[in-house]
DNA sequence: TCATCTGTACCAACCAGTCGGTACACAACC
DNA sequence: GGTTGTGTACCGACTGGTTGGTACAGATGA
């Protein structure tokens, strides 16, 4: 029954390769100029497709933003997320460092260039746009989740003290990764993310159990 | 010589006071719905000036942004940071202990709202102006350096232990509060400011002096 | 009178979104 | 198997409104 597992017709794949187009383009620039700040117009060149295409798969320029928040989110997760927080036997505080070195090479990568794109879009739109500010937030806690879970299972393995509460340390860890991908994004230097991630595994040994 | 100093004319005065009221409400605006995305007529609507008057006291909008984020940063300084590292007798640990409750206070007197003036400009501008950036980095700069000088004249008093290296840590405390802030804006829940700046003070009892 | 201010009318460029119309894959029918 | 009908996918010109910035006449006080 599913459309996903029907034959696709030919003209049916050209029309999610455009939509995946459009996606594509605006999320590249809307990481590095913003939300507000990239035109339709921009879009549409960057990704080849007409305005009136554009408006026959999105209904407005909003709509896109919800697409490209998603497509975001989704890469995080599967680029840097899961990479680290899948398999069962590793030991759980391992993973999490694992996870801030993997933030950290993602800046070197992009040569501190964009920054975090969930974090741009979340200083830009919070207080302008209710919808995007309860998205965002959302996102967050999904992403702090992770890190709770991790947490108390390394608190339920004995690799971290019982006096460890989950749910503040993972939002610390949250919060000094983004600012320190901002730090770095407005200094240029990927040095400050290294310096960064080194205070904050520091921080996270406060936790380690047996001192 | 100096025009300060001057007895001034009542034009004198009207003309700085009708800057100031540009200043003042552009300010405000700008650091609710950023740079970019404040209109020039919104800013002259709310200061009551007119066009005309507004390109007599500035070149252009840029010109604008750079008096805003001269305005900001004045104000940071003698709103939250002066305050805490002024006097010279005090302990340094207490007055960064204070610092980091001073930045919490605000968030919460701001209801959550606005996030901090400069991060927000860093993470708007930063990929996209780069005069805007390296001013930026320039404030952001000047912030790390007083906790720094704090950090060391902390340990030429035996507060803190000769093995904290004060740029890195200073780095980490103000990347941690700048993300704190930008989680604290995207949630609405001074809560996750809360548990954020008792983690990092957390973190800063590491380096305290005698463990 | 003359430089300093200020308001208003205006401009071209740009914005998100609309509209009339076209191309074509695909199915239905004869 | 060809013709016809239909909805999906697409195009680019256009619209009303907004943008940063300019021109200029008039007001004000030294």
């Amino acid at each position: 029954m599913s459309a996903r597992t029907e034959i696709e017709g030919s003209r049916a794949r050209q029309s999610r390769a455009t939509r995946e187009a459009i996606v594509e383009a605006a999320t590249r620039l809307m990481h590095l100029r913003g939300y507000q700040n990239t035109a339709l117009d921009e879009v549409l060149r960057a990704s080849g497709v007409g305005k009136g295409n554009f408006y026959y798969h999105f209904r407005s320029k909003e709509d896109l933003g919800y697409a490209i928040l998603d497509r975001i989110v989704a890469r995080f997760v599967e680029r840097t997320l899961d990479p680290c927080f899948s398999e069962p036997g590793q030991p759980r505080l391992g993973q999490i460092r694992c996870f801030l070195d993997r933030v950290l090479e993602a800046q070197r990568e992009r040569n501190c260039v964009g920054g975090c794109a969930m974090g741009n879009l979340a200083s830009e739109l919070s207080d302008v746009h209710e919808g995007f500010r309860a998205r965002l937030a959302s996102v967050f806690e999904a992403w702090r989740g992770r890190l709770m879970t991790a947490l108390r299972e390394a608190q339920a393995r004995g690799e971290v003290s019982a006096d460890c509460d989950a749910e503040p340390v993972a939002h610390f860890l949250v919060a000094a990764l983004e600012g320190a991908i901002l730090l770095t994004k407005v200094t240029k230097d990927i040095g400050v993310m290294e310096q960064c991630v080194r205070e904050l595994k520091r921080y996270l040994a406060l936790y380690e159990a047996g001192r």
